[in-house]
RNA sequence: CGAGGUGUAGCGCAGUUUGGUAGCGCGUUUGGUUCGGGACCAAAAGGUCGCAGGUUCGAAUCCUGUCACCUCGACCA
């Protein structure tokens, strides 16, 4: 009865199945992730969120590095001139920028874009960059924030700053731009699933859809607890919409000279807030091994009795010097209740804990944040144990994932089944390629066109929307 | 951007209808006892009531504006 009592003045994060966008902001704010900034929209990341989103880029910018990348700093102003050269781009963004139009107490005679991405920027550079096809292909990524003035935001998902990579390539010629794009596509793709456990669809998006300004654009696809999409990464290519008003050329093999053939592709911050709305539950954030800032958690029990605290050391010491990152909460004015549900909001992969009875036989207790099974694990190969616990929380968060996708994603046939369809998960269905039912279906259901998988293996034969021929295989859902 | 809701101590809230100078619980600090699922006792600190104007002798309370967040919708790579 008294526990009763005590649960009313316990902090707790609104139940997901009864308000999911609450439970996220709780989630957030309480897992202490970021908070609230003084300018509108934006946010501050604080340590334990810009720790996670350290750990993404890692796994990011190696693979960038492996596929023959290189980082580079551009500035993060761009003149108003340069924004206009490419009309469709400018046209896209123009209603999101924020400018400075003062330096000092001067008043400038042309206006700066507070960067809101960098095409006109990385183009201006290439263009001074490349002149012959030896300097090709020419592959920079950068890593920096930018600013969107959105009309609506939220933690992660949108906010008028946000941190992102957006890498930029310049190639000789159309066949190996395309192949860019899409291999960074499935970089995209493969640290969705491998590193974040957060299945994705990876295909084309429609005319409608695509970036501004783009030829072709493509993206990753996961799908939230709520049953919305969430576009996780995209990869563009531009052909030479870009590279013939930038004047980016370069002299080939042959003797004349030709435009290069550009690509970029771009994913952000908003990754931290898929992997919420992926894994999260009821007790707070779940995060898979590969980016949790501690993937082991060290909880001394009955610290203040001889040698616990002493074994602790010694066993984060072991687990620390194994490679894992390990956290050992020796704060002597929490219960471990109290630490328990903490560090399962903070979405911990694996809890430890070491008491007088596990020192006595030997082995520490364990908890596992994705099944919250228990077990025990000797102490004398703790760290292998712990290894390969943490590879099957990694496996086994993917593999839920994926169930949960799998179940959610459904052929449909007939504009009643896209209907119902939509509300609670994905749609595979057959689109006749028209802009108009595009319109149609966003208007009836709210649901958008997400992306047409590769496999394009047909379900059917006419159109979900206007029953007309159709040879095009389209996902469609509501989206964040 | 439209409709609705909420802003009072670090957190969760009461007080607003009917103006009179702010309260509860948790947390925090100090001391002690505890420690295997949100411990207990005692003492203490902590708030210009989101912000800016206005009405009034007097505003958390009434009026106007504004900002932030939440829900639903619109818009958005």
């Amino acid at each position: 009865m008294a526990k009763e009592a005590k649960q009313d003045f316990v902090q707790h994060i609104t139940p997901r199945s009864e308000n999911f966008s609450q439970w996220y902001t709780d989630v957030v704010l309480k897992a202490e992730l970021m908070d609230y900034a003084p300018v509108r929209g934006c946010m501050a990341m604080r340590p334990y969120g810009t720790r996670i989103w350290e750990l993404i880029q890692a796994a990011m910018d190696k693979r960038f590095k492996e596929t023959g990348h290189e980082n580079v700093a551009m500035p993060m102003l761009i003149p108003e001139s340069l924004l206009l050269k490419e009309a469709e781009h400018v046209e896209g963004f123009a209603p999101e920028v924020a400018w400075v139009t003062q330096g000092g107490s001067e008043v400038l005679t042309e206006r700066l874009a507070i960067r809101p991405t960098s095409e006109t920027m990385f183009c201006t550079m290439y263009a001074r960059w490349i002149q012959s096809w030896r300097d090709l292909p020419m592959k920079y990524n950068q890593w920096c924030s930018v600013m969107r003035w959105e009309k609506t935001t939220r933690p992660f998902l949108r906010t008028s700053e946000f941190w992102w990579q957006e890498g930029h390539t310049m190639h000789a010629t159309a066949e190996e731009a395309q192949e860019e794009t899409l291999q960074m596509l499935e970089v995209y793709r493969e640290v969705c699933e491998d590193v974040l456990a957060m299945p994705v669809f990876a295909g084309q998006k429609s005319d409608k859809e695509k970036f501004a300004g783009a030829r072709a654009t493509y993206s990753v696809e996961a799908m939230m607890q709520d049953g919305k999409a969430l576009q996780a990464g995209t990869s563009h290519n531009f052909g030479t919409n870009f590279s013939e008003p930038f004047e980016v050329q370069f002299l080939d093999k042959d003797g004349t000279l030709k435009h290069c053939h550009e690509t970029s592709w771009g994913s952000s911050t908003r990754l931290i807030g898929a992997v919420i709305m992926t894994h999260g539950d009821e007790r707070g954030l779940k995060l898979p091994p590969q980016i949790a800032p501690f993937q082991a958690v060290i909880l001394p029990i009955a610290a203040h009795k001889g040698g616990v605290i002493e074994r602790c050391e010694q066993v984060y010491q072991q687990l620390h010097e194994a490679g894992i990152r390990v956290k050992l909460d020796d704060r002597d004015n929490l219960s471990p209740g109290w630490k328990f549900n903490e560090w399962e909001l903070k979405g911990v992969p694996l809890r430890l804990e070491i008491g007088p009875r596990d020192i006595e036989n030997g082995v520490a207790s364990y908890m596992r944040r994705d099944t919250f099974e228990k077990g025990t694990l000797p102490l004398d190969s703790l760290a292998e144990g712990v290894k390969e616990l943490l590879n099957d929380i990694q496996r086994s968060m993917f593999a839920q994932a994926k169930a949960f996708m799998d179940e959610h994603t459904k052929d449909v046939h007939s504009y009643e089944e896209l209907r119902q369809q939509v509300q609670t998960g994905y749609a595979r269905a057959m689109w006749c390629g028209s802009r108009a039912c595009e319109d149609n279906i966003k208007e009836e259901t709210s649901a958008t066109s997400r992306n047409m998988p590769f496999d394009q293996t047909p379900i059917g034969d006419s159109c979900v929307c206007c029953g007309q021929k159709a040879d095009k295989v389209m996902y469609f859902s509501k989206a964040y």
